[in-house]
DNA sequence: GTGAAAGCGCTAACAA
DNA sequence: TTGTTAGCGCTTTCAC
């Protein structure tokens, strides 16, 4: 059945308007093989002419092979994730790299995930890049000599699965160090319980140990996964005594900061807050005192690394790359008061 | 050949293995057509045991359709669409709508746009969203009579392109209002040139009708892309006396400010500003005034719109449905100064 | 209720 | 340089 409309162009339709075969016309669209410069020309023009869109499915089906790289992406809502995205993208188009992304919901449970996974897996993708927490070692293990995985954002542990992260542990370190510097020995750290987030759960034990290192009296809160959760937690714990909050996340900062102007406590002179990620627009008009995550390095190793490992074949040792960002200082900390 | 790891099981090695034949084995799996009980539950658990990963590929080839509705997206690292784009997704997970996204900077030329386009179109999707304004009409309407395409956050006058969009005209006369109430009659308005941002264009062209209308004096600054562009000349429009300025986005809105800011001009003592979107995380407490604009709505209305086009075939009317936001005024506009 | 057989649109040897 | 011929992994009539 000859075409109708593009989308049901075959091949065969390119061949036979062309008058040859439908091997020289895939030698012809593929720019690959022995081919007569005429012919191709004429074939490539008849393509053209009847807007052939080639059909992808079918011709890795065939070819046993996939031009594309799988993105497993949390929730773009939040900004971080949504700059990692936008970054990894950038990054695979600069590298020539096809990306097709599926996202799950930071809700979402396990089931979920996996489904997004199979359903990347099922697509038969060259490679796969996670980026969400949600989906666990022993989910992609399996897949791991088949396919290259990169997870993008976050450590992993599975020997056969590569890594680039944000090095976390050092983030909360630096913030600390910064709230130690400022001179506050009583402080709250406000994070997303250990179920919510696995990266505010490692920024919160970086801060809690160095702060007690240095002898800091310091109140761990552990808060769902909504920002304003825990707040009054933590201005609890500035009611009795803490001269500092540090939040694991900027989200969870911003919510101190509401809750503190709605109290009428003055931010930095009665209470200092922080927070982490940086990548908030307006941040630098808030005066927010954070760490900016190297959001953009992460991205470009990532995609660095799953373009080796499409070329090389399987490297010996999984790559693990930790990238740490900047400390932000801004107007939101300052001195303990009073 | 049989299977060394899960992705190289196929359909035959479940078959086999549970002693079925291929045929069988599909109905088993797809839970269709006539089968028994039994025969299903032990194809269902050699399937689990060899970890067998269908195809979809294959499977969409051989069924002749796709379950999945491709999107393109605009760069996620403007919130805006980074909204839309969580937004969407939401609403496809929720309505069990099988999303895979393809995204194209926000600076790439149109054969990036189309190459993103194709990419999708190879992939056979069962319909298309497109989030971006870097793929026109023209390159869109060929496609248009086999599969549905919506498009999101955007007019569209293409006859069979479908269109949930942002009422901006709406949203441009908001503000106008808001500043006009407040009493000032010299504004510049900032936007995007219209080779930058369609959507700004029409927003700017909005506030600068009901300015006009209304008998106020308005300056007209067209700026590149990045958001600091034109904020000079902003500067320069105030201190020639305008009293407002008012920006086609925050984005813009915070540039204006930071400048403002370094200039040491009261905001909003000596100039008030506005801008438009309303999606800055941490935008009420810099107290931006601004418009919230309906991305939700738009998401919802959208994936509903799809879902719909699958289900009931072509409609005679394209769909066109407009969402207007809501005004948040703010502290960053007040009455004119002095 | 189950199997056999004919493709889906394309690629890739292998011949010619 | 080009055509012929097998498939890729799966779905889907149509018989049995």
């Amino acid at each position: 059945m000859s075409a109708d409309s593009p989308l049901n162009v075959t091949i065969n339709d390119v061949a036979s308007a062309a008058g040859v075969s439908r091997a020289t016309a895939t030698r012809a669209l593929k720019g690959e093989g022995r081919i007569a410069d005429e012919t191709r020309k004429r074939i490539l023009e008849t393509a053209e002419r009847l807007g052939y869109v080639p059909n992808t499915n079918a011709a890795e089906l065939a070819a046993g092979r996939t031009g594309t790289v799988g993105l497993m992406l949390r929730d773009a809502s939040n900004p971080a994730y949504g700059r990692l995205f936008s970054s990894l993208q950038d990054e695979a188009h600069r590298r020539g790299l096809d990306l097709v992304t599926v996202t799950v919901g930071a809700d979402q449970q396990g089931a979920k995930q996996v489904d997004a996974l199979r359903r990347l897996l099922g697509m038969r993708v060259a490679g796969l890049i996670v980026a969400t927490g949600g989906v666990n070692t022993d989910q992609l293990e399996p897949f791991a000599e088949q396919v290259p995985i990169v997870r993008a954002g976050r450590m992993e542990t599975g020997g056969r699965i590569h890594a680039v992260y944000y090095d976390e542990q050092t983030h909360g370190r630096m913030l600390a160090a910064h709230v130690l510097e400022l001179g506050h020995r009583r402080v709250a750290v406000l994070a997303g319980g250990a179920d919510v987030s696995f990266t505010e759960q490692l920024r919160a034990t970086a801060m809690r140990g160095t702060l007690a290192d240095a002898g800091a009296e310091v109140t761990m809160i552990a808060a769902g996964a909504p920002p304003e959760d825990g707040v009054s937690d933590a201005l609890e714990a500035v009611r009795a005594g803490a001269t500092a909050v540090m939040c694991a996340s900027d989200p969870r900062q911003l919510a101190v900061l509401r809750a503190a102007r709605d109290a009428g406590i003055a931010v930095p002179g009665s209470l200092s807050v922080t927070g982490c990620d940086g990548l908030l627009p307006g941040g630098d008009l808030l005066g927010l005192t954070t760490v900016r995550i190297p959001v953009e390095q992460v991205a470009a190793a990532a995609v660095e690394a799953m373009q080796s490992l499409l070329a090389g074949g399987a490297e010996s040792q999984p790559v693990r790359r930790g990238f740490a960002g900047e400390l932000v200082t801004g107007s939101t900390a300052g001195p303990p008061g009073r």
